[in-house]
DNA sequence: ATTTTTTTATTGAACGTTCAATCAATAAAA
DNA sequence: TTTTATTGATTGAACGTTCAATAAAAAAAT
């Protein structure tokens, strides 16, 4: 089947077949030639489009922080309103973005997650995400609050956020977005309302409902 | 060296020296020489006391769960009121015990619990952990809100503990306990807030009637 | 329109490395 | 002398990478 043009759809290819082999058996079993098998291509491609098996890890964390990223910037900007609490659900809402939480995509960004601790490369990309994240949070929440209010509120409603999640990936019947997204955003109800700001309509500030 | 009685020393000895491998170099890296070579013995002598390194491992991780649960006990045999608050409280202060979220220990717990995804023995752990927690504090928050409610406020508080941790465990300065045990007591604080339950002095709970 | 040549894409067996497990040998205490 | 504890070289399996061989398409030549 050899045709030119091929490199961008093998690489699409050799990504998911890591994240469903990662879903499959886990990170410590997700050899190249399970991945290579998945996506029904031979071992040798994976050096030959990606250096090694690294750079398709490295390739494949990217995919999905830049999924998340762009999750939450795509519903950011079809905000109609600048209020920050439109922009704190349209963040949460994106972060519980139903591309985002599937199995494997899940699984994956978790099994990264816990790895990152020890390999650079990903820790690099782990950081880079963490901290735009909390630094969205807390600049939204700046506008609302103190600042030393505002920091401890963006540090809470990330690690909700980051739980969620985290039990969402454990769970066997995966991730209950809904549930997921309506437990933040009353957290967030609550939060403001502690300080005396009430929230107006949280269910109607974000485009989709 | 060798004596009678030596089984518990070695034991605790390699668990501890699993912590410190997996912490050194995550567990994809921690080989059963590493492990050995921490704790100043042969590498034989694991399968020798616990049958493979499998059985190792899940040693490790049954006992950072152990002590988990008896962090949380401890302070709750230790109230003096049944106040649910005060039980709340101390399952907060439980979860952040000083003992628990030392750099070796927050690392290992968070490898356990990635792989848990994909070793059945870790995950069988894993879910009485979880289950246990869950269980604890809807059966606390059912003594002050409505049935619905309180399962939600259980499924919220789990995932805020979770999520510090794991915030806690990928910070390079390791988890700030102070912070999230205040950050979890103040949603704590903002929820029974929100249902009109007033909290009478949280961190001093456990010393007054 | 054929045929030939070149380029691109892919394979999969071979290689060297690393690992967990094994077990005969050894050493110290009982 | 017997028992308990420990070692560490060996073994076999599994892994990622490499690379010569191959196949198909594209380009060039006839």
């Amino acid at each position: 089947m050899p045709k030119v043009g091929m490199e961008p759809i093998r690489r699409q290819q050799l990504i998911k077949a890591t994240m469903a082999a990662i879903d499959e058996v886990g990170l410590a079993d997700a050899t190249v030639v399970r991945i290579a098998r998945h996506a029904g291509v031979s071992a040798g491609i994976i050096s030959h489009y990606f250096g090694g098996k690294d750079g398709l890890l490295e390739a494949t964390m990217r995919q999905i922080l830049n999924d998340l990223g762009e999750a939450v910037a795509s519903r950011r900007r079809a905000l109609t309103t600048d209020a920050p609490e439109a922009h704190l659900a349209a963040i949460i809402d994106g972060n519980f973005d139903r591309s985002q939480v599937t199995g494997p995509v899940a699984k994956t960004w978790l099994a990264f997650w816990a790895s990152s601790m020890h390999r650079p490369a990903l820790e690099r990309l782990q950081n880079v995400n963490d901290r735009r994240l909390y630094a969205n949070l807390s600049h939204q929440f700046r506008r609302l609050l103190p600042k030393a209010q505002a920091r401890d509120a963006a540090r809470a409603l990330a690690a909700l956020i980051d739980g969620l999640w985290l039990r969402g990936a454990l769970t066997p019947e995966g991730l209950d977005t809904d549930r997921a997204r309506r437990l933040a955003r009353e957290y967030l109800e609550q939060l403001l309302k502690a300080h005396g700001l009430g929230i107006r309509h949280p269910e109607t500030l974000s485009l989709e409902s």
